[in-house]
DNA sequence: GTCTATAATATGATAGAC
DNA sequence: GTCTATCATATTATAGAC
């Protein structure tokens, strides 16, 4: 969590507890109604209400609307984008994109809504997101693309250009996340239930490692 | 278009034509704002500016702003849905996926807003696509997993459940109008630049072909 | 840190003239 | 069909007491 550890590091007090978990009650909160109204449906009210603040108080602890959703925002981005920190060159290439298919496929079981609120600021442009795209992100994905282009270099992997298997490895996996709504109205399954979930993992699995097996 | 052929057709006059233009005028503003801030972060007054009307006059053609949201849904699930409506039984099963794969590229490229519109009503549970995501939606699915069932039972596609390679070729097309901001970040490229549509196209084809071929 | 006003504004929608 | 008010409301944010 980004957003708790920006002070200086001390013995936690009573009261610092207490703090910090007000922060993080309000974090929560505001992660479910960002993540499916987005900021312009999402009212500081609800929030606070869900959050068990008073609205005044809400905006004691973040200054405003903006900031809010910003530390949501932030707070997210590890979480998200762990599975992918994960991979390593020492790996055994497929094995390694096989797990990285099954972390990322928790995260979409296990933290949609973080899954969704980065979707949706991808769709309108990452305005707040632009400066993370632009430098960190940019960075990790050139690391990880290196290292697959190294993989397919040495014979380890077909032939494929390095981007285009990193978007396909987060499209397949978000999309369990980000269209639950239709996976559900289509298959009448979630990934709450282990069975789908793991057909899921074996299917994509599956799928992608054979695409790019070579022969 | 489904909403402009609510009204039983008649020859259209000069004024009938001159109403229609300046329904989809609107309609196009709409799309605009809606598949970039969603229905709440859309006010009417840039809505209207953008369609040069006046606010006043908008809500003469469309009597509320979630009526106006829900012409705009409606118009773009045709588009959207047209690559897999093409998808039959009678042609070459890799044929048919490498060319749902183009035309649907091919919609990210050309109509990225219908996409990204699609994408921000699922986030929020599809609220006002319930009825069709149960209904059409889950109709059409289900007869075109029925045909890829079909292919697989026959031996001509490896052993694949039916609804995860449908979503497989939704998540790896639509990410690409969905996350362009992303893709941008990353690759510094976008399908409007002809050799990374290209590009696109050739790796998403073979990286799903190769992972469903039977050998 | 928390509360009670309250300011300031944006915005969806309507009334009624023309 | 189009316009000029205007209403009604929701909602972010602040001031100031405790």
């Amino acid at each position: 969590m980004n957003s708790t550890d920006k002070q200086p590091v001390k013995a936690p007090t009573r009261r610092s507890r207490a703090v910090a978990a007000k922060r993080s009650a309000i974090l929560a909160a505001a992660l479910e109604y960002f993540s499916q109204f987005g900021i312009h449906g999402t009212s500081l009210d609800k929030v606070a209400e869900r959050a068990d603040v008073s609205k005044t108080n809400l905006l004691y602890y973040f200054p405003s609307k903006e900031e809010l959703y910003i530390a949501v925002l932030k707070d997210l981005l590890d979480v998200w984008l762990a599975p992918l920190r994960a991979l390593r060159a020492d790996q055994h290439p497929l094995e390694a994109i096989r797990h990285y298919i099954r972390l990322k496929l928790e995260v979409s079981r296990d933290y949609p809504q973080a899954s969704r609120l980065f979707c949706m600021e991808m769709l309108q442009g990452a305005p707040l997101l632009k400066a993370e795209l632009a430098g960190d992100l940019r960075h990790l994905v050139e690391d990880k693309a290196a290292i697959i282009e190294q993989w397919v270099r040495e014979g380890k992997l077909a032939e494929v250009q390095p981007h285009h298997l990193i978007f396909m490895l987060w499209a397949t996996t978000q999309h369990y996340a980000d269209f639950a709504t239709q996976v559900e109205a289509v298959t009448g399954r979630t990934l709450s239930d282990e069975a789908f979930f793991n057909q899921t993992v074996e299917n994509v699995q599956k799928m992608v490692i054979e695409g790019i097996r070579v022969r």
